[in-house]
DNA sequence: GCTTATTATATCGCATACGATATAATCGAG
DNA sequence: CTCGATTATATCGTATGCGATATAATAAGC
């Protein structure tokens, strides 16, 4: 993307990808808070919930790998979800190092409350399904270059 | 996208657009944090500063506009901002409910010093400049669909 | 000219998000 | 078996980012 400007517009915010990035990320987050917040979630929250519908129990460094989040960002977020009651916290006794976490019926049940969410989201976008999909692939596609630049620093 | 899930696999992490989204946006920004840090500047901060750097003076809510933060974010930054002394902020004698934002000396020289910050950055990613190019042009149609969405709420 | 509506910014409170650092537990090399 | 290296989580401090609310200034309608 270097070759197609000048000097002066390469620091131009119409011809940033980080921003469209930074603002899109932002606006779907605000679209998702209206849904979450009857339940008493955070848009991170839900982000982590996800994970563990998928694969709990979960020790803490997996939910941190899955959600590229730090280990120091989730272990508060999930200290709130247990004060919430959704998730358990306890140290494994095979490693007494790692955190395993479970989810209580609290946090199944979340799973069945919220499940129609994505489709209420995206339902209300004109874009198509075929638009959003290709999005999300040339996304995977460019986390994957990011995260072999920012492990070799 | 609804309809190329059944109802489990909607909130199955690697099925949602919302979370590459906010994973590239934060590892985007972790690029950004070395070439920014020793300028002292943050990631939010210099996204400010390229809507200043083509558009000074600006007035706090134009500034909230281009980068589609609330007020509420854009004041203590740009607080921060003048503290650094690369800004000042004034009240508009035409009009004493706006603030005007303008750059200092100190302020336009950051725009020769951070020149080479997106090349540096996009440089070392794998991708061809035409596949970032697809990449933004897709994010921007995406958030003109978002804010219509938002902003009906 | 007055009053209500609207607009612009500021403050409050809370939840991230991350770099840096600390503590404790485990692993591996010698 | 010991010790240094590595790993996992926790804490600290700072900067957002946003919903809610407050204050002040301007605009619009009558």
């Amino acid at each position: 993307m270097a070759q197609q400007y000048d000097r002066d517009d390469m620091l131009k915010l119409g011809n940033q990808l980080c921003f469209p990035l930074y603002a899109a990320s932002r606006l779907v987050q605000r679209m998702y808070h209206p849904l979450l917040e009857p339940h008493g979630l955070t848009y991170a929250q839900y982000i982590v919930l996800m994970v563990l519908w998928e694969d709990a129990p979960s020790a803490v460094s997996h939910i941190a790998e899955r959600t590229i989040l730090n280990t120091n960002t989730i272990t508060p977020l999930l200290k709130r979800l247990e004060q919430q009651g959704h998730i358990t916290r306890t140290r494994s006794p095979q490693d007494e190092r790692v955190v395993m976490i479970e989810l209580t019926d609290s946090g199944r049940d979340l799973h069945n409350e919220l499940g129609d969410v994505p489709e209420k989201l995206y339902g209300s976008l004109g874009s198509s399904d075929e638009e959003l999909w290709a999005l999300k692939q040339q996304l995977h596609r460019f986390i994957e270059q990011l995260q072999v630049v920012v492990e070799d620093e």
